[in-house]
DNA sequence: CTGAAAGCGCTAACAT
DNA sequence: ATGTTAGCGCTTTCAG
């Protein structure tokens, strides 16, 4: 437990005065080539690091984040955390985790400690419509980043997203062209960015082939594996069953094809079923689900580097990136059986 | 972005000294309860909290710990994680999450950055047999905990782990108890100590059993599900293949499974898979994976509240905790078929 | 029981 | 180009 080595200790080494030290730490240009250079030896010797409190105390940058997701356990909060820890790293900054479950007290009670703790920049992957941590976060002047979700007005942040909209147009229409008429929708949790999006691409790809919405096709699910689930079989007991159904994430997709596994519904031959977000889980042999990718890793990976690169050149200009969804054809869908 | 409201704002509308409201704020027996009660109200009313900066500065607890895994979109590490999050947030911690992907030297810096902002504790849940990260955050002083692994000499190391070796005995156990005979391994990544234990295990459960261990049955993987499923196409194609397999861990039975669906190889009525973990992809419905529990939410729950017990209570006495493995059976083990 | 003052390690004026 | 000094917010002797 060797005690620490400070500033004044390099500067003693070196016969100069730790302010000396101090330029050289921080790139001033103001030093003598030869006494940089010295410094910097005598640095690297004593494996010598500004002590990141004192550094703190007067308002410096801390060299951390915070990152805040509903739930690492859910599979694509791990990905979009790696991407974003993955920067976070090569950058040299440090990544506080912070579950909320999507519980808005215990969000703001997270964005509090962050800014007590005086990160450099929030990212938020998990935003409500109405939110107040993020106003919180906003107001405490802390540099903030939106991945994935966005709140009811969005036009004063940063932030990084897919065209929600656009996805579920495609997957919609992917599935209209295929042959399908009788789409239905497995919504998420309903009041939530995304499933608003997603849906308003269902309903504009169904209306602009002039199919038409109908509502007993519609389903409120909650993105979870287990409600979807119990409401495949119900749609699958259906008298007049859809032929396909645009799921509202991977996890509903995945829940719907339990549920045809058990009634012995074949998938895609008598059900074709559509994801979204290309979870890992989604490719696996047994699942193969056709789905919208997010490409999760490379959303969280630019959120992670827009943030740290707005940090180091304290650049105030918004940054709104919204970035094309993919359709990834595997094997959970087909043309609608004739009957 | 107001200004932080300081101890001294907070000294000065209780017309008291700053070293009064530190004496409250420490918890200081020595304070008039009519005057701790007034400083308690006015702290309360301006919502004010200690900087976190002043106090690391003079080396206090910063209410922060590190947690070291290989990679957090790996489900085992991220339901750990989450185990340990979940207790953090109850006792006021902050969290800083690492992932290594196993490599000694990202580790390394890992552990230095970590040491640098002076966290209270560090958990490594990804410790390698040799491990040098380990023993420099030994070295700094800062409270360590194992959880999952362990490293080659653990005696001197706080850690919660289940005990490995009997997992693998049980898993073989049951396996032998169904009547099979022709048990062969896939091995996680060799020089691990999970592998390692388990692999013993499975040995020990084939020798009392009297059956003796057959080389050609043992199979080097990774712990990744790749390298399961081109191992498992090889195993299938064998000519006296094994009836059943114990995988090292979930993942590769996985693997196994996918392997054996793409060669239509029935599971359980032509070919027994075991696993080990229990991951939550493991329960779905279209996985059904028998296999040996961790408890991997319970195991990081545990270890996070040791960890913050300890730190709290500055209790330096050594926790080395074992818990016990459970069988989960589900869908993919069977009887051998006669032949 | 309470206050005054020193000091933790660093940066940023201000001098030189 | 370099040194001196004040001060960031807190805890902790040391006095009273």
């Amino acid at each position: 437990m060797e005690r620490k080595v400070t500033i004044e200790d390099i500067a003693k080494e070196c016969n100069v005065s730790k302010s000396t030290v101090s330029r050289v730490l921080n790139n001033s240009p103001n030093v003598k080539e030869s006494t940089r250079k010295k410094i910097l030896e005598v640095i690297k010797k004593y494996d010598y690091f500004p002590n990141v409190f004192a550094r703190g105390l007067i308002g410096k940058k801390i060299g951390a984040i915070g990152v805040i997701v509903s739930d690492i356990t859910n599979p694509f909060h791990a990905v979009l955390v790696r991407g974003i820890e993955d920067i976070c790293r090569t950058y040299g900054y440090s990544l506080f985790l912070c579950n909320t479950d999507g519980r808005v007290d215990e969000e703001k009670k997270h964005v509090k400690s962050l800014i007590q703790r005086n990160v450099d920049g929030i990212i938020f992957a998990s935003i409500k419509l109405k939110d107040e941590g993020l106003n919180e976060a906003k107001r405490s002047g802390i540099t903030v980043l939106l991945v994935g979700r966005l709140p009811e007005s969005a036009e004063e942040f940063n932030y990084v997203i897919v065209d929600n909209e656009l996805g579920g147009y495609m997957a919609v229409s992917y599935l209209i062209s295929l042959g399908h008429k009788k789409i239905a929708y497995i919504s998420g949790t309903w009041d939530t960015w995304p499933n608003m999006r997603r849906f308003e691409g269902y309903k504009r790809a169904l209306e602009e082939k002039g199919i038409g919405i109908d509502k007993r096709y519609i389903f409120k699910g909650d993105f979870t594996l287990g409600t979807a689930y119990s409401i495949g079989t119900k749609i699958l007991m259906m008298k007049n069953r859809p032929s396909a159904v645009f799921c509202a994430n991977d996890m509903t997709a995945i829940g719907l094809l339990e549920a045809c596994m058990e009634l012995g519904v074949k998938v895609p031959e008598e059900l074709s079923i559509i994801g979204f977000d290309d979870i890992p889980l989604s490719s696996f042999r047994t699942i193969q689900l056709t789905t919208i990718s997010q490409s999760i890793y490379d959303q969280g990976a630019l959120a992670g580097k827009i943030l740290l690169e707005k940090l180091q050149k304290e650049d105030n200009n918004l940054s709104q990136i919204i970035l094309p969804p993919k359709l990834i054809v595997r094997k959970t869908c087909a043309p609608p059986k004739m009957d």
